[in-house]
RNA sequence: GGGCACUUAGCUCAGCUGGUUAGAGCGUACGCCUCACACGCGUAAGGUCGCAGGUUCAAAUCCUGCAGUGCCCACCA
């Protein structure tokens, strides 16, 4: 008999079980097919995990993915899949830049000052740092993932696979270069994709501006303009062609105020009649529809401000300002020359960098994109043909007008830390003005050609050349590589074993934030590379919000850290409290007070545990349950007393749900269920059922332990660490030395079908009820002293199990009718009746409002029972079944009313 | 402008392949330190499942409309 702490302490078993874990190897699927080597055809499944962002600490919304996924592989492990959970971590380009540039600007430096190679130097140690410190906690949290497989974005191995995508792509025709409107963030100085900005509804104002037209300058044509500055740039007047105000004005030229150049009046479609003069300036250079409008008409495009956000010398005398300060200047300027009109308020719909919230400026830019309607294509048709599943099923519809929809995907970025474009110049000639001066190029000549290399390459391909090849410097969108992720950390590049075994992936779990980021290309990328899905599920989930509902944010001071949860209430109170109550693709709350409510039910599991093993038989059970395989079932040919018969069938009817939840990854139900079971039925009653001294005491311990330890199998994958503690434990006390004997790939036991019974439930929910009358009879008048109780029953099945009755309730249980002489309070449950002597304690009138009370509801009852089966559709129609248990009610309803009405009666005339 | 979701007890949320008297946790009230657990035990109060129609023998669950809330997508000066 031992004896264990009195609440179940996280910090005495997590770390430790962690590393036991570790040791054993178990994490790595190579160690278990090498136990299972003699079974044949063995299933695999695995799950890659989204590789945090290496440069800050571990959040919520990780801790979330980690704890669905883990619950999914240690129940894959259980089950006896071939299991790997392969985790990693993401360099994360541009977020993981700018949250470096934030460091450096903290010493007042700039990452021009440390030059691209110190730079990169300096980021990859705070990198590898911030790295460490998240696998660190990732253990934490209780992630069984293979460590030997952990993986890294930026690792050398990776850049063959990413840049031999790269050449296919670019070979097939679906990489391109070209000059376009693009993304520009000056804070960033590098271009972004569309999904990389984000658009916020801010106040701005519409400044009303004349332009004075050649032939007659003191005739005008005003523009509607929210952005003043750009007008230097301008290199047209647009309206509608259908716009009859403008009719004599179409063809005519203006004067450009404060640069005084000529431009046209044209018209163009695309200009709405109803919004602001109906006339609108053209600047192709900085805004993406007057580049359409450019385009068509031949436009010449003059930009006007530059890369770093400043006005360029084309801007005369406002020439080095930078575009707010602009901005403010020339409105000045055109109110002193009389041609601005008016200003209005406006609400703007005003697009912003994703990572540092600085105002995106639309430019012209050479970059490289990817053609994605080809690859979309194959997308959509393999989630149409369900060889990917995506949950829940609502994402589908997302999924596929995204794709439909989709343009293709600017994937260089003028950033330092990423994997770097694999392609070559023999010259300098066809690099950017500004990639030179940011990466410190010379000028050298070479015969100007470009070329794709996977490996670096020696000679110029085209003219020989050893000298002048340049590698472009820009760098690899850090999607790109992410979404080759399933592929390649399974090592695709060399047909690897792990490929072969782990390809297709079972399982992608992520956010649904992150959908189009990744998910969509993981998809995309994955088909065309290896012709097969990446993942036949995607099990997406939402975000967590705090307990009000509102996005977590440090500047609100609302955060809830995963890592201090734990600290405090363990890493299995803080994984049930994120998966308890949520559904799949559902946003979730989390508080420190639920963490405490999970943290209680761990506590409460641990005391069952703690009660089990305080038995005196516990070694010898325990010993021969887990070494000796006894089953104590099976020795008592499944023949038991009415309470062991009631929570074995519980107990099975739990393990069926748990199948069915878990693979329909409704994880929080499954949950519910245990949660149920474990505390409202297994310790609130058969526990304290355990504890009756009689003949059947030694085997109700028997069964009760063995149910225990089933559970702990059962429901290991939800509560890893207390689980693996309690068996710990187990251990011990049984004298079972070996380190290597963990619940973590323990079988979980079979589910015994022939140990469901409805009758069980339904005897022993008789007990329960008569149970929870009496105490609630006690309760109303406050009686403490045992009372005498006469139960009437048709058979005799409380009678039976009289001395489990007498261990819930300390009352005088008699079986028969009272006789005449005693004065009683009657209650009718089911077939049964119950009579309680209360002696001189009885309240008449509250007696008599508590049955009037219960007929009342009674006849409700009846009510719509009758008109149910008086309705001859529903008998024709409803299911047989149904319509006999439905009259079955209606009788019972019917008896207890009458009975109760005679109770009544009789209280009346006591009471007169 | 287009699309997707949500609206269930005081709070936070489950349930919705249609079928008992709609559930949980927290909170509230009352009573208990009962030898596994006060991170506990017992009892109770609390909901016409947003509103209005429809389908059906039967609707919280399916359909339509409306209202409110949230999110996503989209080039509107």
């Amino acid at each position: 008999m031992v004896l264990l702490e009195k609440n179940y302490q996280q910090e005495k078993y997590e770390q430790y079980i962690y590393s036991l874990w570790e040791k054993a190897g178990y994490f790595n699927p190579d160690c278990i097919s090498n136990l299972k080597l003699k079974i044949k055809n063995l299933k695999h499944f695995s799950i890659i995990m989204p590789p945090p962002n290496a440069n800050a600490s571990l959040h919520m919304g990780h801790a979330i993915f980690v704890f669905l996924e883990d619950i999914m592989t240690r129940w894959a492990r259980l089950k006896g899949f071939i299991t790997l959970w392969l985790p990693g971590t993401d360099h994360a380009g541009i977020a993981t830049q700018v949250a470096f540039e934030k460091k450096l600007a903290q010493q007042g430096l700039t990452r021009f000052d440390l030059g691209r190679d110190e730079f990169l130097k300096q980021c990859m140690i705070f990198t590898l740092e911030n790295k460490k410190n998240i696998e660190q906690q990732l253990k934490i949290l209780g992630a069984s993932c293979d460590w030997s497989r952990n993986s890294f974005t930026l690792d050398p191995k990776f850049l063959k696979p990413v840049y031999t995508i790269f050449k296919k792509l670019y070979d097939d025709g679906l990489i391109y270069r070209e000059n376009r409107m693009v993304n520009w963030c000056s804070r960033c100085q590098t271009v972004l994709s569309d999904l990389e900005i984000k658009y916020k509804k801010e106040k701005s104002k519409l400044y009303y501006i004349r332009y004075p037209l050649k032939d007659d300058l003191k005739s005008f044509i005003s523009v509607a303009t929210t952005r003043p500055e750009t007008m230097l740039g301008d290199t047209a007047i647009a309206v509608n062609p259908k716009d009859r105000r403008y009719k004599k004005m179409i063809g005519k030229t203006v004067i450009l105020p404060l640069v005084n150049r000529e431009i046209p009046i044209i018209t163009d479609e695309l200009v709405k009649k109803d919004f602001g003069t109906g006339a609108v300036k053209v600047t192709p250079s900085h805004d993406p529809v007057d580049y359409q409008i450019a385009k068509k008409h031949n436009l010449p495009l003059v930009q006007i401000i530059n890369f770093e956000g400043v006005i360029s010398a084309k801007g005369k005398q406002f020439a080095r300002l930078k575009k707010d300060e602009a901005r403010q200047k020339i409105i000045e300027t055109l109110r002193n020359q009389n041609l601005l009109i008016k200003t209005e308020e406006y609400n703007n719909n005003i697009a912003h960098c994703e990572r540092c919230n600085e105002i995106i400026e639309p430019m012209i830019s050479k970059q490289w994109f990817i053609k994605m309607q080809p690859l979309a294509k194959k997308a959509i048709q393999a989630l149409k043909n369900k060889q990917t599943k995506i949950i829940p099923k609502r994402f589908n519809k997302i999924m596929f007008q995204w794709l439909k929809n989709i343009q293709d995907w600017c994937i260089s970025r003028q950033l330092w830390w990423g994997q770097q474009i694999p392609v070559y110049y023999c010259g300098s000639a066809q690099l950017s003005k500004l990639q030179k001066l940011m990466n410190k190029i010379k000028e050298t000549r070479g015969c100007g050609k470009l070329f794709v290399s996977i490996d670096k390459p020696k000679i110029c391909p085209f003219c020989g050349d050893k000298n002048n090849i340049i590698q472009d410097p820009d760098t690899l969108d850090t999607w790109f590589s992410s979404g080759q992720w399933p592929f390649n950390t399974l090592g695709w590049i060399d047909n690897a074993p792990d490929f072969q075994s782990f390809y297709p992936t079972t399982v992608m779990e992520t956010g649904y934030d992150i959908l189009f980021f990744w998910v969509a290309r993981m998809m995309m990328l994955g088909i065309y590379a290896t012709s097969k899905v990446p993942f036949k599920y995607v099990y997406l989930h939402g975000l967590i919000r705090d307990e009000k509902g509102e996005k977590m944010s440090k500047s609100k001071g609302n955060v809830v850290d995963p890592l201090s949860m734990v600290k405090k209430y363990g890493a299995d109170a803080l994984r049930i409290g994120l998966i308890s109550k949520t559904a799949p693709g559902g946003d979730s709350h989390i508080s420190e007070q639920k963490i405490i409510g999970t943290r209680n039910l761990i506590n409460k599991i641990w005391n069952i545990g703690r009660f089990i093993l305080s038995n005196p038989y516990a070694n010898q059970i325990i010993k021969n349950i887990v070494f000796n395989k006894t089953d104590y079932l099976k020795q008592q040919n499944n023949n038991f007393d009415l309470a062991s018969h009631w929570i074995l069938s519980e107990f099975e009817k739990l393990k069926l749900d748990l199948q069915k939840h878990l693979a329909n990854f409704s994880f929080g139900v499954a949950f519910d269920k245990i949660n149920n079971f474990i505390w409202s039925n297994f310790a609130d009653w058969y526990v304290e059922i355990m504890k009756i001294d009689d003949d059947l005491k030694p085997l109700r311990i028997q069964i009760g332990t063995q149910i225990f330890y089933e559970f702990l199998i059962w429901t290991h994958p939800f509560m890893p660490f207390l689980t693996e503690a309690l068996y710990s434990e187990m251990k011990n006390i049984a004298g079972i030395k070996d380190e290597n004997d963990l619940l973590l790939i323990k079988n979980p036991p079979p589910v015994r079908k022939k140990l469901i019974k409805d009758d069980w439930t339904k005897n022993f929910q008789k007990i329960q009820k008569v149970v929870q009358f009496t105490r609630n009879i006690h309760n109303i008048y406050s009686i403490r002293t045992p009372v005498k109780l006469f139960i009437v029953e048709k058979n005799n099945i409380l009678k039976i199990n009289k001395h489990i009755i007498k261990s819930f309730i300390n009352d005088k249980i008699i079986f028969k009718k009272p006789s005449s002489k005693y004065k009683t309070i009657t209650k009718k449950i089911d077939n049964i009746t119950l009579y309680y002597n209360l002696e001189g304690a009885i309240d008449f009138q509250k007696e008599k409002t508590r049955l009037k009370n219960e007929l009342l509801n009674l006849e409700n009852q009846i009510k719509t029972k009758k008109a149910l089966i008086s309705n001859k559709e529903f008998i024709k129609k409803a299911p047989k079944q149904l319509v006999k248990s439905e009259k079955e009610k209606l009788k019972l309803l019917k008896n207890t009313y009458k009975q109760n009405k005679t109770f009544l009666d009789m209280l009346k005339k006591m009471s007169s």
